[in-house]
DNA sequence: GCTGATCTTGACGAATCCTTGACGCCTGTT
DNA sequence: AACAGGCGTCAAGGATTCGTCAAGATCAGC
């Protein structure tokens, strides 16, 4: 479960925080005022902290850069100050977000998935994974059986294009004027010819492929 | 330097943007539309996109989803619109920030500068081992066999952009910019000659390399 | 101004990659 | 049944890129 701690010295506003984050999933931990805020913070770790900046005994912002000194917990801030040196203030201390009141329930949600999902497993790519291969377009990298398979630039170009448009059809034209250029609409050639080569590379069965499809007479799909 | 991408279909607001930006010493590209955002974003590595979601071509959230299936970057969210659907649909697409025009520049640097801290990779190790070398990044110190290699100043900044970028290619364009200067772009001799050096000096098998890699036309990539 | 270290530059085989054309298969058409 | 067009396969050559070396230029410290 996921572990929120709510700061703020408004009992009603608490409370009905308290409730909307249980009613979505959160285990909601409360503290109204600085103090009690950051004992909180070392009982039990924090997936979050949503801050009310005016509190009764410490400034917000000292509440942050507190906690800054030995937490990464991400930290979305609440104010009724609209000021844009009180946000810069509170960001610069080491807020991760920061919204004004009024605000609307389903923002703070949003704000706080967003945010979650960012701290949530830091070295999680964006890769692309089939049964068969796995692509990592950040590090320029395909493996197949936990091995790097190594691809040549116009081999991996072309693979590029098919894997950042997952499941829909490139045409002809569009993959040989991505990695050829706009000059080359007519050599359908080369596709056949590196189309084949992914294939023996990626493929388990290169005769039936199932991830680098033929559209003929149209052009080719990837599938993940 | 960190390379922010700005994309916006208003001129003024845009060129506004990046004289700010790089003023703050940020390098700045820019996109009109979303085809040439996506685009641009494929092109070099980005620390963060400052998109506007009224584009002339593409959906904001729409360019928001293309871009989550295969990058992590983080993205602010410009927008003229206030409702809370809005915001709630482009966090959700991915976005890590929405905040509304008009807008204080101020405290736009501000939720700039918590998005790049909250992504600047935490656990980079300042000392990175491979079965045949060890290489200290706060020290500034190269040993194998326990004991110093001698590096040269170039050959250091060299390993060193490697070694910062496990596993990652890294592009000759990125290496001779990074250790050289932007005007060295077509100098890839320097690159050969200086990793056979690091190479006769680290790689225990100097003709077959098994931490520092060349990926024949693109560049080289580091293996711990 | 001298000396040693470092960087640049050019040249050369070796390795890798791209292009090209030929051939056979399959599919749908005549 | 014959045919044509599109596709997959293969291999050879030509072009590009890589690793290596060494000589000259440049720089830093004395």
């Amino acid at each position: 479960m996921t572990a929120v701690l709510v700061v703020d010295d408004d009992p009603h506003l608490l409370r009905a925080l308290r409730i909307t984050l249980q009613a979505h999933g959160y285990d909601v931990t409360t503290a109204a005022d600085g103090h009690s805020a950051l004992l909180a913070a070392t009982q039990h770790p924090l997936a979050l902290v949503i801050l009310d900046l005016g509190l009764p005994d410490l400034d917000g912002t000292s509440v942050i850069r507190e906690l800054r000194t030995w937490s990464r917990v991400p930290v979305l801030v609440l104010s009724a100050r609209h000021g844009s040196e009180d946000k810069v203030e509170a960001l610069d201390a080491g807020a991760d977000d920061y919204i004004t009141k009024p605000f609307g329930l389903d923002e703070l949600l949003a704000r706080l998935r967003a945010l979650l999902r960012r701290s949530a497993d830091p070295d999680q790519e964006p890769v692309v994974t089939t049964d068969a291969f796995t692509v990592d377009l950040e590090k320029h990298r395909v493996t197949r059986d936990g091995q790097d398979i190594r691809l040549t630039p116009t081999e991996w170009k072309m693979l590029e294009v098919l894997v950042r448009n997952p499941e829909k059809l490139v045409t002809q034209q569009q993959l040989l004027s991505e990695v050829w250029g706009p000059a080359y609409a007519k050599e359908t050639n080369y596709l056949r010819v590196y189309m084949a080569q992914l294939r023996r590379k990626l493929e388990p069965e290169t005769a039936a492929p199932r991830h680098l499809i033929t559209e003929a007479g149209i052009g080719y799909r990837f599938l993940p």
